[in-house]
DNA sequence: TACATTATTATGTCTATACATAAAAACACA
DNA sequence: TGTGTTTTTATGTATAGACATAATAATGTA
């Protein structure tokens, strides 16, 4: 049965367990072997067992305490991953040609919603910018954008007008925290007519927030055109 | 000058090449040290600066290849994780109280659409579900759901007045591959019903489908009630 | 019996070393 | 000059052994 003649590498071994946590050979819930124990059923080394273990914990299927010792998890939290990709790379790899285009930039003092949510002072002043971007000349993402300025002296020279906002900003400044979120909303006038679709179409809409240490960066706000569907797999 | 006198761990690696590259010390697509250079920097070891890198790596910060050498990413691709919980969880973490209800449960011929998109027998029975799910008695989420029973057999006589589909899947049988998308849809007379909505309003929507190996499982298609948003932080 | 202390143990991490492997660079040859 | 072969090198992974640490179990004391 089972004997493992060769020495397996941690894959083979993550493959394994993994295989017997999917068949239920060890129950969830359920406690497993020791890495000692593991490590001489496989013929390898603790540090080769451990590795495994801890990428299947990392991936979500089994829990690890010192002493208590590794557990198989009931439910298996498994993590969705999203790529946050650039809205160029997005459409290029979708196999479209992408054009960008500015709609407005303009100076402005920050609404009390956005100073609240950055963190800012209130009334500065930040850089306000709407833009467009086309797949094959179909409106893709309306893009609404502000940027705060005192973090990002530079942005005030940039010129948005031939790269977009969120480009420039990446090969500009890196950025330490994210705050991502994902809701639909209604099209109103202004969206529907950017993104050719009627006002009251339902709309993905992605917001991000980002900020360099504790200084605040950037948020915006990404409205898709009707019909977007995030998808991942795992 | 930032000799590292101790010895560090690889969190400690972790943490100040991090740095190092968020303030472009090493710029975006320039080449690190090698890592039995940066052993000897950090006086630690090879497997030590190794095991930092790689996260570092698998985190999205850099691109690392045999020979070539580590890199730092230019558009850090950085990943926004999600976690695929269980209604009642999300629900009760927020601090509410989770309520279930059924609402439909029969067989029916599979849709053409759901068998392509499974890739089963064209008009293979499956089970159909609708379910409720309530947060503090409001409603949450409407579920929508297609079980595969001839890769679920037990699911035919699983009593789903009691217990959510979602739930109930989760402790009978794993899952190996798991699709998912979200979508901005409009709630129809049905769905505004059950979600306490209007008609036309605009609805975040999740859709899963599972497969055991390459057995399909299920498909199911999540409505929220409006408002509702999906957040992370990274 | 209740509570504080100590021992035990499984995982967490580091070290030093070795060999494997992919890919770039150097080289040889036609 | 172009092409196929060899060398070099940085990362990838395995091993054996050590100490650290958190959490449980066992023990001793009031």
């Amino acid at each position: 049965m089972a004997t493992t003649r060769e020495n397996m590498s941690f894959r083979d071994i993550k493959r394994v367990v993994l295989e017997r946590i999917q068949k239920r050979v060890w129950a969830p819930d359920s406690l497993l072997p020791s890495e000692v124990e593991l490590a001489e059923e496989f013929s390898s080394t603790r540090t080769t067992v451990n590795r495994a273990l801890r990428e299947l914990a990392e991936e979500g299927y089994l829990e690890r305490k010192r002493k208590a010792g590794t557990r198989v998890l009931n439910a298996p939290l498994r993590k969705a991953q999203f790529n946050i990709p650039q809205v160029r790379n997005e459409i290029i790899e979708a196999g479209n040609d992408y054009r960008y285009a500015l709609v407005t930039s303009q100076m402005i003092a920050a609404p009390s919603w956005l100073s609240a949510k950055l963190g800012t002072a209130p009334e500065q002043y930040v850089l306000y910018l709407e833009c467009m971007h086309f797949a094959d000349n179909a409106p893709f993402q309306y893009e609404v954008r502000w940027i705060v300025t005192d973090s990002v002296p530079t942005a005030a020279e940039a010129d948005f007008a031939t790269i977009g906002p969120g480009e420039w900003l990446a090969q500009e400044l890196p950025f330490t925290d994210l705050e991502v979120s994902f809701t639909a909303t209604q099209a109103d006038q202004r969206i529907a007519d950017f993104l050719d679709a009627r006002e009251g179409d339902p709309i993905f809409s992605t917001q991000r927030t980002t900020w360099l240490r504790t200084q605040p960066v950037t948020h915006a706000r990404l409205y898709f055109a009707p019909g977007y569907k995030m998808t991942t797999r795992l």
